[in-house]
DNA sequence: CAACTTCTTGACAGGTCGTTCAAGAAGTCA
DNA sequence: TGACTTCTTGAACGACCTGTCAAGAAGTTG
């Protein structure tokens, strides 16, 4: 049964993708439907209509950011050895190629804004990036474990222990790192996360 | 000089600092000029009057809390040996007893929180996140500085990177600690970084 | 072709927001 | 007491915001 009607104008994900990069930079609230429809090109009408109403189409987009990451993560620590590629991830914040607005600055996670901006008082949104901190522990703290065994990283501590370090590590990075990035101050206390790390 | 006029019918401190409260727990976009005057009893323009518009309110509750915190934490930090001090510093943000908001959840650093919104579209307010993010490295790293001399801390690693490091940890910590505060996982990350700084 | 469905457009409603202001209240000072 | 200064009060303003909707446009289907 194909659809019918006049079709869509414009492309829905590409749309979202877009989107997501307004609220990124910008904040749920400092985003206005104005922002988004003189952004995107598409009117108001349109995207009420394609994606409800203002709040869920930003949880959407962050629902979409936490995805994209999510497989990042788990693509890039299913390796060996673990360390390296763990820097990577860590440095990821810092790196000015994907997660620099225009005027030159990171704007962080998208889950820590929406957690400092959200939550608690939005219970959905509670529930998304509560559900992203605990996925990025579980797929951490299983790239620990093995490396745990094959000798690379420290057994001093648990797994989880470590993972969830590393999870206030990359959130304070990012977050500090939008008002304040020293590059050179950033990956040496990077470093010193990983050396420590290391058995 | 005495002042002349008719007298404020409220202390300012004391309403600043409440105010501050509010600000903290539901964010500046989401605290409205209304709900102030709900909460503190004090009309608009009073409120204008003493404290001049929302914006530098809010700014002003900012640099309160910061000033209290910098003075707790150069307190606590001057000791030795330094590492208890250190991990209490850090269990701060999940601590129930002064952070907490009603419903329970702690509502992270007002200077994270502020980060999040504010920063970098608003030139002030990333002025003053800056220089706290700056001033805790400063104070940490001489804390380090002297428990590295005194052999209670590795120098396997510069105390300025072993600080920024803590930023990271603190801040991530208070924010994640917004939507997920799990105390058992938290104080074995804490213990964990803080043994891996141990000589 | 006509009937039908969906999307687009932009004006509009209703609410909330930050901010201002004029009039009255409550002090100080001579 | 009367002049003066400052604070308080709450109504009002204009801007902006989210969300709706009726009319037209653009497809599909038979």
């Amino acid at each position: 049964m194909a659809r019918t009607g006049r079709p869509r104008g414009f492309d829905k994900d590409q749309t979202l993708a877009r989107a997501l990069e307004l609220f990124w930079s910008r904040g749920y609230g400092a985003t206005s439907i104005q922002d988004l429809v003189d952004a995107l090109a598409v009117e108001r009408g349109s995207l009420y209509g394609t994606f409800g109403d203002k709040r869920r189409f930003y949880l959407d987009a962050v629902r979409l950011y936490w995805d994209v990451y999510e497989r990042h993560l788990t693509a890039a620590l299913d390796t060996s050895p673990l360390l390296p590629a763990l820097r990577e991830i860590l440095t990821h914040p810092v790196r000015l190629d994907e997660l620099i607005s225009d005027v030159g600055v990171p704007h962080g996670c998208l889950v820590g804004n929406t957690t400092a901006e959200l939550v608690p008082h939005d219970s959905e949104a509670t529930e998304i990036v509560t559900r992203s901190y605990r996925r990025f522990t579980d797929i951490v703290t299983d790239a620990l474990r093995r490396a745990q065994a094959a000798g690379e990283v420290t057994d001093d501590a648990r797994p989880e222990a470590q993972a969830q370090l590393l999870l206030y590590l990359v959130q304070g990075l990012s977050l500090v790192s939008r008002a304040d990035l020293d590059r050179t101050a950033a990956l040496a206390a990077i470093d010193t996360a990983i050396e420590a790390l290391r058995a």
